[in-house]
RNA sequence: GGGCGUUUAGCUCAGCUGGUUCAGAGCGCCUGCCCUACAAGCAGGAUGUCGGCGGUUCGAAUCCGUCAACGCCCACCA
């Protein structure tokens, strides 16, 4: 036996299934009855490979438009270079599940998979790449690099999609697209240009963000802020001119900024510091004189309330320089070390600098003191560099007017955001919205369609030659084309994304195509909160910007993947399982549950591989049903029984309210309840109740009739469940019947909801009830299932479901008795008492303590109802059908109780 | 500094516009079971001052106020 459980592990599915009798390769010869040899256990790991690979290869996944409703999802794409991680596995089994279902009621469903060029941080990582073999890439031309970036991209390119195959997405790949394709590539310029023209692009001087490792400037969006500890620096500044070498002291976290100091500022309302109006300080180390200035900006009680103006390399000093004409003095290199500005420490690096100008200014007397000290620093979400705020020639694009029809659309719901709440931030952001610069100074990416002219000036157009043919009309002095020079920058990578839900589509370029006009507006997107600014509040401008409408009707926001310390996942702390590896474990399938368990709309999910289990073990269930199922042999001769009867008409009805329940679900996007109840349905309904009572003795046929509704139940569950695990749905529903080449689960309909039969299920909630009961008096009396057993109703009706009860609790008898008799076990089903006589087993005492129990119980519970209803507020308040209620369970109550004292008195034998 | 959100069983969460025994689910836990679909299982069971305080109401997990803890987003206090 061991040997053989042994063996068949190993040849659990079906190689072919072309039959209604289950048939695998072997072992046959081993002549075991068929049902032995399906494995007990569900192995995933051939079965999901041939299915998708059929997936495929019947091209299932593939949309053309075509009569249907469209129903489509663009992917936010991932870093062509990134491998798949937990947040990855999260968002795509959503989309996924929707996708799926959405095919399954009959729309046409288009899923977009596709790539982003990821600017910034693919650059990063072949600079790196670079770096280990030794090579600079200052060292390299502009196309030398690009031709290493583009090996690398060819090189690790696609892994990430690969890996989503595994995970089963239902992804359209015959329309992969990557934001640095042709098509998306034209687009991008085409888009440049136009917003050029509308005069919504300028080019100027601006402070920025800049990052001194990538040696890039970057949007605000890009900057983190995060709690720095470091030091206050008082530092003197002498007043110019004062024979007594008085000095005004300044408070500063950077000390390596003074050689940038081109005025001192002070609140002209402050007295401490009135003597310094109209006064000059002099910079301490460097010996320059600058001005003292008043302003309203500064705040008095901070420091000495004396600010040291650095117009170049502080924003809030930028404004103050513009505001008075101040010089400004860049003494930064872009790399982050000081120039020659910065004097004798030019060349040095800023923090390096902040270290040693410290003990020089302490060395020259000139620092006051320092004091610890924590603020917010702004770091590079790239490279987690500390910004540098950097005067410098970029290029912008005007927020205010695209963001108009954005913010409103999101307000009055025609984009709906869930969970809801992400409004809220959306339209702080939305209504202080600041230009977005859109340049980088990195070689990855779309190159800036801007040409300069030799004489200063330049033009914009989407190629060298078109923009030749413009200049030529612009300049008097001959040119040749070569005169042009194009701007070295490229752009922001979102500048790419932002138009995403139109490119793959190809309606910039081709704004009639039949795709965009079928498949657009999109659906469903589905991605994290962390990027509603860099994408998804930017898609929505382009959206009404370039189609005058929304780019997509609903926006589900997934949360932050934690490990179950609610830790977030990241490569440092090690806490981020390997989705391949968890699929290798626990089958795609049981994977995909585990996320979907954990995450609500909008709540971070604290991921842990139990849930994974919880969703293999279901995997199992299902496999097991399958077998049971299938292993029964039909017979129409014999007739269904009573049981079958009411089991059928009770499941149908189940089924029915399940499937109204999962569609009110699904119109919320509650997607792991959704599932929980899908589950439940399997499990408890079906399994647990619905097959144990149709469940024909051992080896003896099942009548034919409840077996053809059976197999239209497990049938209608797989769809029901296709949606969450698509592999072992497929896998069974293969295996049901014979199926055509090109048949799948994929394309069949989710079940409809029929009219619930409302009593039926309620009895059958009170017939579990009374099962439940019998098998607690088995437990607690030790009585084996197989030994049959009497049950009485005292007093009551004859039930109409004792076929179901006497068959889930083998009763020898089902009858109606007037008395309850003495020496028998009893537990009440509402206001129904049921006894099973026990022939010296009882446990009188047990028994009294039961009743007694249950009589406290009642008791208590009649008091709060009486409490209630002799409040005459209540009874003139309250609408009238809860009072009538409160009066039956009054009435209810009583009666148990009655029922209840007889019954200790009886037993007392009093 | 501003804004938003969370707080319900050991864990993760559901409880819509106050009122059917409303205090729930899954997991975990406890007890008994290898009873030929499934031990990755079956049957049975226990578990909570619904964060604290105050208010509105006949009635509050649910509405209002307040406090506390935690989390997120935004913000130029050097």
């Amino acid at each position: 036996m061991c040997f053989e459980r042994h063996f068949l592990y190993f040849c659990t599915s079906f190689t072919e299934q072309r039959s209604n009798k289950l048939i695998i390769g072997y072992p046959l010869s081993l002549e075991l009855n068929y049902r032995m040899e399906i494995a007990s256990k569900y192995n995933p790991a051939e079965v999901e490979n041939k299915w998708y690979q059929y997936w495929m290869e019947q091209k299932l996944f593939h949309s053309e438009p075509d009569e249907r409703e469209p129903y489509t999802i663009v992917i936010p794409p991932p870093n062509v270079t990134g491998v798949l991680h937990m947040g990855h596995m999260l968002n795509n089994t959503i989309q996924d599940v929707l996708v799926r279902r959405a095919r399954m009621q009959g729309k046409n469903a288009c899923w977009v998979p596709g790539t982003d060029h990821a600017s910034i941080a693919t650059e990063a990582k072949v600079v790196n790449k670079l770096a280990s073999q030794g090579i600079k890439k200052s060292d390299l031309t502009r196309e030398e690099f690009l031709k290493h970036a583009w090996d690398w991209t060819h090189e690790h390119g696609g892994i990430i999609l690969q890996q989503l195959k595994k995970l089963g997405a239902a992804c359209d790949w015959d329309r992969t697209a990557f934001t640095m394709d042709e098509v998306r590539s034209e687009s991008v310029l085409k888009v440049f240009c136009d917003l050029y023209e509308k005069g919504l692009i300028y080019r100027g001087v601006r402070m920025v963000n800049w990052d001194p490792k990538a040696l890039t400037a970057l949007s605000d969006e890009e900057v983190i802020h995060k709690e720095v500890h470091g030091k206050l620096y008082y530092l003197r500044y002498k007043i110019e001119g004062d024979p007594a070498g008085a000095y005004a002291v300044v408070a500063t976290t950077r000390p390596e900024t003074i050689m940038g100091d081109t005025a001192m500022c002070i609140n002209p309302n402050d007295p401490k510091n009135a003597h310094l109006k109209g006064k000059k300080v002099i910079v301490p180390l460097v010996n320059r004189v600058i001005p003292v200035i008043e302003d309203e900006y500064v705040d008095i009680e901070f420091g000495t309330g004396c600010l040291k103006v650095t117009p170049a390399h502080d924003v809030n000093d930028y404004m103050l320089g513009e505001k008075y004409n101040l010089p400004s003095i860049d003494i930064f290199n872009p790399d982050g070390t000081l120039n020659e500005h910065g004097a004798m420490y030019a060349g040095m690096d800023r923090f390096a600098v902040r270290t040693q100008i410290e003990k020089d200014l302490e060395a020259a007397g000139l620092m006051d003191k320092t004091e610890p000290y924590t603020n917010k620093v702004g770091f590079s979400e790239r490279t987690n560099e500390a910004i540098e705020p950097k005067l410098s020639m970029q290029w912008f694009l005007k927020m205010e007017e695209l963001a108009t029809p954005a913010a409103e659309s999101v307000e009055n719901d025609t984009i709906r955001f869930y969970p809801e709440k992400y409004k809220n931030t959306y339209r702080h952001w939305m209504e202080n919205i600041k230009d977005w610069c859109i340049s980088r100074q990195l070689w990855w990416g779309h190159q800036i369609p801007a040409y300069f002219l030799p004489q200063g000036g330049y033009v914009v157009a989407m190629s060298k030659e078109e923009a030749f043919e413009k200049a030529k009309k612009q300049v008097d002095y001959p040119l040749t084309i070569d005169d042009l020079k194009q701007d070295e920058d490229v752009l922001d990578t979102w500048f790419s994304s932002w138009l995403w839900p139109i490119s793959v589509f190809d309606g910039i370029n081709r704004p009639d195509n039949n795709d965009i006009r079928y498949y657009y507006p999109t659906s469903d997107l589905v991605t994290g909160p962390d990027i509603i600014f860099f994408w998804v509040a930017r898609m929505i401008m382009s959206g009404y910007e370039y189609r005058k409408e929304p780019c997509f009707q609903n926006v589900y926001f997934t949360g932050i993947v934690r490990d179950n310390l609610g830790r977030k996942m990241s490569k440092q702390l090690g806490n981020s399982p390997d989705p391949i590896d968890l699929m290798d474990q626990y089958g795609a399938d049981g994977v995909r549950m585990g996320m979907l368990l954990s995450s609500a709309a909008g709540n971070d999910l604290l991921f842990d591989e139990t849930l994974c289990e919880q969703g293999r073990n279901f995997n199992n269930k299902i496999w097991n049903a399958f077998r049971l199922i299938k292993g029964w042999e039909t017979d129409e001769h014999i007739p269904q029984p009573e049981s079958a009867k009411i089991a059928v008409a009770w499941f149908q009805s189940k089924l029915s309210e399940t499937i109204t329940e999962l569609n009110d679900l699904f119109s919320k996007y509650r997607l792991s309840e959704a599932l929980m109840t899908v589950y439940k349905l399997f499990w408890d309904e079906f399994s647990s109740w619905y097959l144990e009572i149709i469940k024909p003795a051992y080896q003896q046929p099942i009548d034919s009739k409840t077996y053809q509704v059976t197999l239209g139940f497990f049938d209608a569950l797989l769809r029901l469940l296709h949606p969450f695990m698509p592999f072992i749905t497929e896998e069974l529903w293969q295996a049901m019947e014979e199926r055509e080449t090109g048949d799948s689960i994929m394309t069949t309909q989710q079940p409809q909801a029929e009219e619930a039969d409302t009593v039926l299920l309620t009895d059958m909630e009170r017939v579990k009830q009374v099962i439940a009961g019998v098998r607690t008096i088995r437990l607690e009396k030790n009585i084996p299932q197989k030994e049959s057993l009497e049950l009485q109703i005292v007093g009551g009706d004859a039930d109409k479901y004792d076929s179901v009860i006497s068959k889930m609790c083998n009763l020898s008898s089902f009858t109606l008795v007037s008395e309850k008799q003495a020496g028998s076990a009893g537990f009440m089903v509402g206001t129904t008492e049921y006894t099973v006589p026990l022939t010296g087993m009882m446990d009188v005492e047990a028994e009294l303590q039961k009743l007694q129990a249950e009589l406290t119980y009642t008791e208590g519970f009649l008091q709060s109802v009486l409490k209630k209803l002799s409040n005459e507020r209540f009874v003139q308040n309250a609408k009238p059908e809860i009072v009538e209620t409160e009066r039956r369970k009054q009435a209810d109550a009583e009666s148990k109780i009655a029922l209840l004292k007889e019954n200790i008195a009886a037993l007392s034998g009093k």
